[in-house]
DNA sequence: ATGGTTGCACAGCAA
């Protein structure tokens, strides 16, 4: 089974170029986030053509989220329990082939020392109670998306310039431990230990060109999901040539 | 870094 996240940053800007990527890499499971759409403003027909049916849950201008697969979604689930109605949408579960899938969006958090972060880490922990009472780490399940945050320093470029600053800071890494504490495992890791492994650049500064990046697409998994994981891929070549997203897709292979 | 670039939507915010 083909997993696959990737932070689009607007479906509809790039929509081409994301459904010419599905057409070659095919993933039984793709998680969009920052789709900046309402649901009935998602291109749906060349996902439709290649045999996709799609989980919306937009919002104008911001966030949003999405699911694509090829096999029926079940069990759906929009934002966290504890989420007002109008909340930014950033997250969407559903159930397919026996595999509970949780896609985020995890909040920026725009700095250390606004409110911003502060809601950054709360959403963090409200996610790691919507997992504890609402699953089990025993069953099958994966919780992928963009994470705004880099776990640790082999997965930063620069970290001595990035620590401190959002994406590499204590009190993201905190947070992060007690989501994984719950049991849940970074499956990348389990295929490749190397640093400079990255899956966004800064549009600004030139960042793709100096390869200033971090690893913040994440797929996590539980026990029974790191037994099956059979590779994660990053797809880095997305962040070149024309209007690419500053994040590329994240597969894994389960 | 009061920076820089991109997207949305058409000014200024968010990332």
């Amino acid at each position: 089974m083909k997993i696959a996240t990737w932070n689009v940053n607007s479906i509809r800007s790039r929509v081409e170029r994301v459904a010419a990527w599905t057409q070659r890499e095919r993933p039984d499971v793709l998680c969009f986030q920052e789709i900046k759409t309402t649901d009935d403003l998602f291109p749906l027909a060349p996902f439709a053509d290649l045999g996709y049916r799609a989980e919306v849950f937009g919002q104008k201008t911001y966030n949003g989220v999405a699911i694509l697969t090829r096999k029926p979604l079940t069990q759906v689930v929009r934002n966290l329990p504890d989420d007002a109605s109008d909340a930014p949408r950033r997250l969407l579960a559903g159930t397919v082939d026996k595999v509970r899938i949780v896609n985020v969006y995890v909040p920026n958090g725009q700095s250390p020392d606004s409110d911003k972060f502060i809601y950054k880490l709360d959403w963090l922990a409200r996610l790691r109670s919507f997992l504890a009472a609402s699953a089990s780490a025993k069953d099958p399940l994966v919780l992928l998306g963009d994470f705004n945050i880099a776990p640790e320093e082999r997965d930063v470029r620069y970290p001595d310039l990035w620590r401190g600053h959002i994406h590499f800071h204590p009190k993201e890494h905190e947070a992060l431990a007690r989501i994984t504490s719950w049991g849940l495992h970074d499956l990348l890791r389990k295929h490749h230990e190397e640093g400079g492994l990255y899956s966004w650049w800064d549009y600004r500064q030139l960042a793709f060109q100096k390869n200033n990046g971090l690893r913040i697409d994440l797929i996590l998994g539980t026990a029974p999901m790191l037994k099956r994981s059979q590779d994660v891929v990053i797809h880095r070549d997305e962040r070149k040539g024309e209007s690419p997203s500053d994040h590329v897709p994240v597969v894994a292979e389960v």
